[in-house]
Order: C-alpha cells, then structure tokens, then sequence
DNA sequence: GTTCTAACA
DNA sequence: TGTTAGAA
C-alpha cells in the first residue's frame, strides 16, 4: 500500500478533525461548501477525513487567518495543488498532462510573485488589507 | 453521545 | 460565523 494511499484514507469523523485543527463543525462544513475539500462520506452520510484533508485544513485555516476569503484561498491552494493526478503507468509516451495556456501561466506566475511579496514581510494586520486586496 | 442539514432574535 | 432545532 503507497505512501499516497494512505494519507488518502478517509479515517476519521468531524470531530476529531475540529480538535486536530481547532476549526469549528461549522467551519469544515462551511469549507466543503465551497470546495475547499471533500471528504468520503459513510453510508449515513457522516463526513470522514483523511490526513490529506486535515492537512489542507490547516492550510486553509492559515491563509484564513492572514486574511483571506474563499475566492483567494481557492487561488492559493492551486497554486500549490494543479495536482497533476497522472498515473504513473504509461507504457505509451502520450501522457495525458493538463495543457495550460500561456495566459493562465502567466497570470499564475504573477499570483505567485504578489503572494510572495504580500506574505514574505509582515505578518501583522498590514498583510491583510494588502493580500484582501490582491485576492478578493 | 455524535453528526447532519437548514435556518436565523 | 455562532447557534439552534429536529432527525438519523
């Protein structure tokens, strides 16, 4: 069993993943919402999160609390995520990567470059109207 | 005892 | 976001 499958393993109800990441049920559920994760779901519709999900939990929280909102968060966590979900048995060279246009790699690597800027200095309340402006 | 959805003095 | 009601 991968190292990836693992993590992937929807394990546990929400609330030890409130304790885990000191977020509110309302809060996970309110991210779900919006796409910020999904977790597996049991037959009585119970929510089960995996170490994947806790960890984009806490990712989330972070950015939250450097003051973004959903819309940026959605941005940022591309960034880091385009997760080229290829497989890797191809026995023919044709692999199926997602093609970006240069119009999407560029206004990428220009999110990336105002990210870095926004977040690299502070850490105070100045960051938040800076990244709330670049984001919202 | 927990979690779910929906709704709001 | 908090909180609450009613159901599972």
């Amino acid at each position: 069993m991968g190292d990836d499958t693992r993590r992937n393993m929807a394990l546990f109800p929400i609330g030890i993943v409130m304790k885990l990441t000191d977020l509110t049920a309302r809060q996970i559920r309110y991210y779900e919402q919006n796409d910020l994760i999904q977790p597996a779901r049991t037959e009585g519709k119970q929510r089960l999160f995996s170490f994947n999900d806790v960890d984009r939990l806490l990712e989330i929280k972070a950015l939250i609390e450097k003051g973004l909102n959903i819309a940026g968060i959605k941005q940022v966590l591309q960034l880091n995520d385009p997760t080229p979900v290829q497989t890797e048995i191809t026995t023919t060279s044709e692999t199926k990567r997602k093609e970006m246009s240069d119009k999407d790699l560029h206004q990428l690597l220009r999110q990336q470059i105002m990210y870095r800027n926004a977040t690299r200095h502070g850490e105070g309340a100045l960051i938040r109207g800076e990244l709330s402006r670049f984001f919202h």
